[in-house]
RNA sequence: GAGCAUAUAGCUCAGCAGGUAGAGCAUCUCACUUUUAAUGAGAGGGUCGAUGGUUCGAGUCCAUCUAUGCUCACCA
């Protein structure tokens, strides 16, 4: 850094401006690169960082990036005569620069940029760590990477400058999201914010953060899901909403796991869970689509199929292709004996339905690696979902498992006050007795469902988990740009 | 929350059995007007994560702490 530091005195000591104002650029790396005609001079103005420089005496090579990619520059002291070339001596490795010239193939076949005229746009201060790449029989390889993950995870800016390809995953994300909000307003659904604090936390079961308001003198929580919200908004009149949430839980880290994240929820008045199926898959289609160009996924070893329909199996159905055992109809204590049949050590507090959950967690969720739709949850662990239209005892839900990982989560929404009411009450009492992950009762809530929702189709998507499927990155931490870490 | 692992130069890493710290790239000086991991010659650069302990002597052994990674648990 002192180093440097001399160097941004001896450009000043030259009248260089090392942070001037602003810089014409004209044409972008990548572009011109693919689009090069050979023996067609195109006059050019580039701009970015130095990534690697090859002096050699009165001439020098050098790679600007940018934000589509690299282009060397040919910089002659006979071209861009004496003053500047002695201030070039001065530019470092991760300055930013501006050059005007003209597109040329160099002898060795790289198309690059010969430089009539080379500013300083802006001095590094800091040593970046380059990677350093060879050809090697047509493929890249990469040396001293900027690798430590924490160092990628603290310093993102610096990750994003010397590693292509997690800006590329980025770049991704941003274009799933584009995909998901034309389909949505194509349905005509109305996009929404809805408050992240709450006074009252509800519509998952997590246990949130909380915080104070000094004004008020209230504890006020950072929303786990913001589901009760988007239902108000349905009960006053909207046929559809959608709002891309942070949303926060107070849980344990992990690559699947970080304490906010991102969830997309949407409603819509009028349909069902059958009709948010086809919805689904055809939005995860098109989504694969767009951002890959194919709906084939590699996650890990296996190869995912995003292409519409998919496979569904009801819960029962799915714990009896897996298993063996059937489970539809059977009473707690029949269950908890399939448990021990299969294994499976079970707390003792638990219900049937907790008992279902756990015995589709453990032998099935892991297997289903294609996209599959499981539906008609049992009842217990669903207090926001209708009554099956037809089995006693279920809910009208459905969760998408991929890979293993469930995706997203949907109901046909429960409408009816009363038992609304009884559910969340239910949910209260768990609470009572030490299950800080139950939901209160939100009274407000309530009070807008007597009023009247229509029926509703909703269904919550953790945008993080979709964009690793579709990306294929294996760490959430690798889709989210700042992930949270304990400080330095 | 638990287990395992990691922490040495700007980056990526080595460091044998405890004996004054090493490589490549990056940086600096010189040479070089089509190079591309440019090349050739030379030079500088370190609180070995922190704190304590054992020892004549600790990067190395021990303990504690901190941060991070992986796995598990928790978590729709």
């Amino acid at each position: 850094m002192r180093q440097r530091r001399e160097n941004l005195a001896k450009l000043r000591e030259l009248g260089i401006e090392p942070y001037p104002y602003s810089f014409p650029v004209t044409h972008y790396a990548k572009p011109l690169v693919e689009t090069f005609v050979d023996g067609e001079k195109t006059d050019v103005a580039v701009a970015g960082r130095i990534m690697t420089i090859r002096n050699m005496g009165k001439a020098a090579f050098f790679h600007i990036q940018d934000s589509t990619g690299k282009i060397q520059i040919y910089l002659r002291k006979d071209d861009v005569g004496e003053a500047t070339y002695k201030a070039f001596k001065y530019f470092d490795i991760g300055d930013i620069v501006g050059v005007h010239g003209f597109t040329f193939r160099t002898k060795t076949g790289e198309v690059s940029v010969h430089a009539t005229k080379l500013e300083m746009l802006s001095k590094s201060l800091r040593p970046i760590p380059v990677a350093k790449e060879q050809e090697v029989n047509g493929e890249k390889v990469v040396y001293d990477a900027f690798s430590d993950k924490e160092q990628r995870y603290r310093m993102r800016y610096v990750d994003l400058i010397v590693n292509p390809h997690v800006r590329e995953a980025f770049v991704k994300r941003a274009k799933l999201i584009q995909t998901i909000r034309d389909f949505l307003n194509s349905l005509n659904l109305l996009e929404v914010e809805t408050p992240i604090l709450q006074p009252v936390y509800g519509g998952a079961s997590a246990r949130p953060f909380t915080t104070h308001h000094n004004a008020l003198d209230m504890k006020l929580f950072l929303r786990i899901a913001n589901e009760l919200y988007l239902k108000r908004l349905i009960v006053g009149g909207y046929d559809g909403v959608y709002e891309f949430a942070k949303v926060f839980r107070n849980e344990g880290m992990s690559r699947f796991h970080n304490p906010e994240f991102s969830m997309l929820e949407f409603y819509v008045a009028y349909k069902d869970y059958n009709w948010m199926m086809q919805t689904v898959e055809s939005l995860f289609e098109k989504i694969a689509m767009a951002v890959n160009g194919t709906t084939i996924v590699k996650v890990g070893e296996h190869e995912v199929n995003l292409k519409a329909p998919y496979r569904k199996l009801t819960m029962a159905e799915a714990v009896k292709e897996y298993t063996g055992k059937e489970i539809e109809g059977k009473s707690e204590e029949e269950l908890r004996a399939t448990a021990s049949e299969l294994d499976l050590k079970l707390d003792p507090k638990i219900g049937s339905g907790k008992i279902i959950d756990e015995i589709f967690g453990e032998f099935v969720e892991p297997k289903l690696i294609q996209p599959t739709f499981i539906t008609d949850y049992p009842i217990e662990m669903s207090p926001l979902t209708k009554k099956h239209r037809s089995k006693a005892g279920l809910v009208e839900r459905f969760e998408l498992i991929v890979a293993g990982k469930e995706v997203c989560n949907a109901y046909s929404e429960l409408n009816d006050p009363i038992d609304q009411r009884e559910r969340l009450e239910e949910q209260a009492a768990l609470r009572e007795r030490g299950d800080d992950e139950a939901m209160g009762v939100d009274e407000d809530f309530l009070r807008a469902i007597e009023f009247g929702m229509p029926p509703t189709a909703g269904i919550g998507i953790g945008i993080d988990r979709l964009t690793m499927l579709i990306t294929g990155q294996e760490s959430i931490r690798d889709v989210i740009f700042f992930p949270t870490m304990k400080p330095e």
